[in-house]
RNA sequence: GGAGAGGUGGCAGAGUGGUUGAAUGCGGCGGUCUUGAAAACCGUUGACGGUGCAAGCUGUCCGGGGGUUCGAAUCCCUCCCUCUCCGCCA
């Protein structure tokens, strides 16, 4: 949520903000309820102290046995005019408060304007040494590869709940857990991140907290019956653990991280990369979250993808950093980096990363803050996240980049201490 | 799922419907004393909104929401959460 001070104040910075970010334009509308919400404000205000200090006087003239029974007949009709401008007050908070969660942040100013994800920007680009992108054999992919050697079953999975729920098998489960638990101990031992295992489902108010509702509702699945929602990411059990919480100058910052399982629904999205792992609808992913004092933040972000990466070099695998340009940038984010993993079979690049500082558009919505020791008042935080990573695009990536002419698939050498094993096949 | 108890300021814990934003204690902050610290003593101590250049004035908030009343932390309705017991169950 952005603050209703700075709509007021700006709205033609506002207004660009939203355009370039493909979102639709409410500023006029907000403007209006703004300005009709205070107008209620003021009138209700005078007619509510009155009937403070007159009720006191109520009270005194009870206590000393004396008649108020014209004061009060009074007081009952301002009584009534405030319950009917309350009213109305509260009709108009509902729907600017409404208009206001459909607001998106605003890109930061290092963001390039663009339409589409054909105008993002890559920003660099590694490989392992003597890597070359063109292989001399025949490649398979990820879905020819865990059939033939029986560590992914898609077919079953769909069986058991519908595509897009894939069963890991053997040596592919002991690879996905291997992978987990590489990813968690590297952040937490090398990094210094908290480890945290939180709820994987979730409230309305975590989902409104961290802005993926109202606008990603229908990308959700949801429990009716309890009111609850399945987390699209760690992101947000973990970014709402601190809500409506002020804390301490030096707990600042928060450095979490956690693995879970992610469900979406992807609506709308069918046969676009559907095959296999490039879109399904549970996946495993480690998540890092950041809570930070807002001047911190970008020096944050930075860190935060390089932590990400830090997991893809240890893994020898290749990737790429884009940097969203506006239009392809999430509602909630000013700013974001998109780490993508090579995949020879497919011989494209596959998201596995998505590291974006919110500034303090979730922490507003949040109601997290800090006190400062300097000033003694309390200020936003601002919020980011990081996939550190998601496993699925890596698998993808890990087990063609790691196949061999004969079928088999190399272990990553990291990974050997948590497999067990060094050879799939 | 059934029965009961309870949710008050950072924490603990009072609060006959009427100067209660809320006693008291602890904690926090500032000060006195001290070479320094502790103890003791004194003072101070919420958030959010409106208005104003500011000082200030003012509104709201005692789990959430709604209601009764001139006036609600206190009464009523409803939802949520926590605890205890019973039942069911991984």
């Amino acid at each position: 949520m952005l603050d209703i001070k700075f709509i007021r104040e700006n709205p033609e910075l506002v207004k660009t903000g939203i355009k370039n970010k493909n979102e639709k334009d409410t500023v006029d509308e907000i403007l209006v309820l703004d300005k009709r919400r205070r107008e209620i404000l003021n009138e209700v205000e005078v007619l509510k102290a009155e009937r403070n200090s007159v009720s006191k006087e109520i009270g005194v003239l009870k206590r000393e046995g004396k008649d108020a029974t014209e004061i009060m007949s009074r007081m009952k009709s301002v009584s009534e005019k405030i319950k009917g401008l309350d009213a109305e007050l509260r009709e108009t908070e509902e729907k600017l408060n409404e208009k206001m969660l459909w607001v998106p942040n605003l890109p930061h100013e290092s963001v390039p304007v663009g339409k589409d994800e054909n105008d993002n920007i890559e920003v660099r680009r590694w490989e392992p040494d003597g890597f070359v992108y063109e292989k001399d054999f025949e490649l398979k992919d990820h879905l020819e590869l865990g059939k033939k050697l029986g560590i992914l079953d898609f077919d079953r999975g769909a069986k058991i709940t519908g595509s897009g729920f894939p069963v890991y098998v053997g040596k592919g489960a002991a690879l996905e857990r291997a992978l987990i638990n590489f990813m968690l101990d590297l952040h937490i031992q090398k990094h210094g991140y908290t480890e945290v295992i939180p709820p994987l489902l979730v409230n309305r108010d975590s989902m409104v907290g961290t802005g993926q509702i109202p606008k990603m509702e229908d990308d959700m699945y949801q429990i009716p019956k309890d009111e609850l929602y399945a987390i699209p990411t760690a992101e947000v059990p973990i970014t709402n653990l601190h809500r409506n919480e002020i804390l301490n100058e030096d707990e600042v910052p928060k450095k979490y991280v956690g693995y879970t399982a992610c469900f979406r629904r992807e609506a709308g999205s069918y046969g676009k990369d559907s095959k296999g792992f490039l879109r399904v609808h549970q996946f495993n992913k480690v998540e890092m979250v950041k809570i930070v004092k807002t001047e911190d933040s970008y020096d944050e972000l930075e860190k935060i993808t390089n932590d990400a990466e830090d997991i893809l070099k240890e893994l020898n695998i290749p990737y790429r950093v884009l940097m969203l340009c506006t239009g392809d940038l999430s509602f909630s984010a000013a700013k974001c980096y998109d780490i993508e993993t090579w995949s020879p079979a497919e011989n494209k690049w596959l998201e596995a990363s998505s590291c974006s500082n919110f500034e303090t558009f979730q922490a507003r919505r949040l109601n997290l803050r800090y006190r400062s020791k300097e000033d003694k008042k309390v200020h936003l935080l601002s919020t980011l996240n990081g996939s550190g990573l998601a496993t699925s695009r890596l698998m993808v990536s890990l087990l063609e980049n790691y196949q061999t002419p004969d079928g088999k698939v190399i272990v990553p050498k990291a990974l050997h201490k948590y497999t067990g094993f060094t050879v799939i096949g």
